[in-house]
DNA sequence: CATCAGACTTTTATCATAAAGAACACTAGA
DNA sequence: TCTAGTGTTCTTTATGATAAAAGTCTGATG
């Protein structure tokens, strides 16, 4: 068949509740203006009024369109449960290769797994070619996709990129002016991280967002999209990771606040040999935590 | 429909040519290695033979395959012109935006470029998802697609990100051992740069492959999936600006040539600053001349 | 004469389906 | 009996047809 009717059923209800509120008897804002609202083509809302006209909910003469009645509960068209969204796939699929260790050169079938995450297998195969790019996933020579796999040499080789990425970062924030706002920011991440520490017995799980901030923070200053669109598959992969790797999460986290803070303290006195030893000491860390959890994973 | 039947055509065509040189009467080989040699499917074989039994080329009986009579011209099933590789789309695409300097926000038309480039539409779909990665394309909110564009911020950024990449990639180059397969690599771009040199009046269009080959070669140091990726997409962009950027282009090369020199100069002789510097140099000299030649070619 | 609806064109997303691939079971011949 | 090859069946992918949605143009109307 063709295109699903998913815009045009969730435009029909908008609508109904658009016309709720008013009198009967009311006219209705032009089709032009009913589009802008409801962020659908007039085609849309032209096929939707037709269907409330013979619903006998709109009177429809010429350009002028009236409610006949007030719309009632069994007026509403059934939504299908809609599919999900990129970003969610994203999430999903990233969750299904590094939770279940989905091993290495698995070929994968886009119908199955397009059923598995309720997409449309296009929508898959999409996604598996924009994840080509960051070596996840290959294509085979007579069709269809390979699964290259999060393998060691994988983690290795992104942390390591990560850490180039990020050394920069270190001399960039160095180089600024006394009067950028990134001294302001990282005084801030410093404070938050000297609060989490005090209560780092019962909060260590709010390590992970302020991990995120602040190697996001640190990178920003760089402004260039290559660097902050490796800096989401990063923070995406590290924090997946995070994820499942729970024994010593307190001790780990607790380790990792000091590292920042000597980054911070580094920086903010402007002392560029002690900000990248720091931040060398730092990356190394979170390399053996990622390598950890990816063997630790794999014995369970 | 459904999918085309170029495989089918193009193995049986191949397999009357594997039939050609035999004498009447011979058996044929089974199945399974004719389906090998041809790099299909036995389905594909199959159906192959059973048209030519069809067409009284050979006859079948249980396992027995035999040559009924030579295979003639006429014989041959007419194959359609095939679509293009992956590959050749990237260049045909990029050749398109750069070339044309197609203006940035441009709504893309997936069904009239396919039919452009002469693909089928759901693999210019992929091949689109694929460049999302690079920042050049982006996903339109109520469906198809818009190009971001090849603008100066975009060449500034990439250049600025290669630099980052290949900064390091000298410092690693630095750190190796003497007994390295780099230094003979080195030695050999070397010569190949002052032999170029020598006839730089009439070949100078052979640096665009000697550029690529030193900095290919100096990359290759950094054994890091991201930094290849990158570095086949810093190369494709760069190459395909030299393309046309022929005014000066003698010149030009003449000077990057020294350029290079100076950079494998320094590294041979270990001076770590002297070779970050050189590279420095070089990269922006890089720079400028992309810019250069995106300035230039608007006004054509 | 600005605004809006009607009609029509263009473009995208989805699906059915033929072609290709893979697996299994069976059979002839060594 | 065992092996190599074939017959058969079931999966899976690539592609064209097509309905839905978006976009565009034109004439009508207050």
């Amino acid at each position: 068949m063709a295109r699903t009717d998913t815009r045009f059923r969730t435009a029909y209800n908008q609508m109904l509740d658009l016309l709720t509120p008013l009198p009967v008897g009311e006219a209705l804002r032009p089709e032009t203006q009913l589009s802008e609202t409801l962020k659908v083509s007039r085609t849309v809302v032209r096929a939707a009024l037709r269907r409330m006209e013979e619903a006998g909910i709109v009177t429809i003469e010429g350009r002028s369109k009236n409610l006949l009645r007030a719309p009632m509960p069994p007026d509403r068209l059934p939504e299908r449960d809609d599919y999900i969204t990129l970003r969610e796939l994203e999430g999903r699929f990233l969750d299904w290769v590094l939770r279940f260790d989905v091993p290495a050169d698995t070929p994968l079938n886009v119908a199955q797994l397009a059923k598995q995450f309720s997409v449309p297998p296009h929508m898959l195969q999409e996604f598996l070619a924009s994840l080509g790019q960051f070596g996840l996933v290959e294509r085979r020579a007579r069709g269809g996709w390979r699964l290259l796999g999060f393998t060691a040499d994988y983690a290795v080789e992104l942390s390591e990129f990560r850490s180039l990425l990020e050394m920069n970062a270190v001399q960039n924030v160095i180089a600024r002016p006394d009067n950028d706002p990134i001294w302001g920011k990282l005084a801030t991440l410093k404070a938050q991280h000297h609060s989490l520490m005090q209560r780092i017995e019962t909060d260590f799980h709010d390590f992970s967002r302020l991990d995120e901030e602040f190697h996001g923070t640190l990178n920003a200053v760089v402004r260039n999209r290559f660097v902050s669109d490796f800096q989401k598959v990063i923070s995406l992969i590290f924090h997946y990771h995070y994820q499942w790797d729970k024994q010593l999460e307190r001790n780990r986290n607790e380790a990792a606040i000091g590292e920042h803070l000597a980054i911070i303290a580094a920086l903010e006195s402007r002392d560029a040999r002690a900000a990248t030893a720091a931040a060398r000491t730092h990356l190394l860390t979170s390399k053996e935590t990622l390598l950890g959890s990816l063997r630790g994973n794999r014995l369970v």
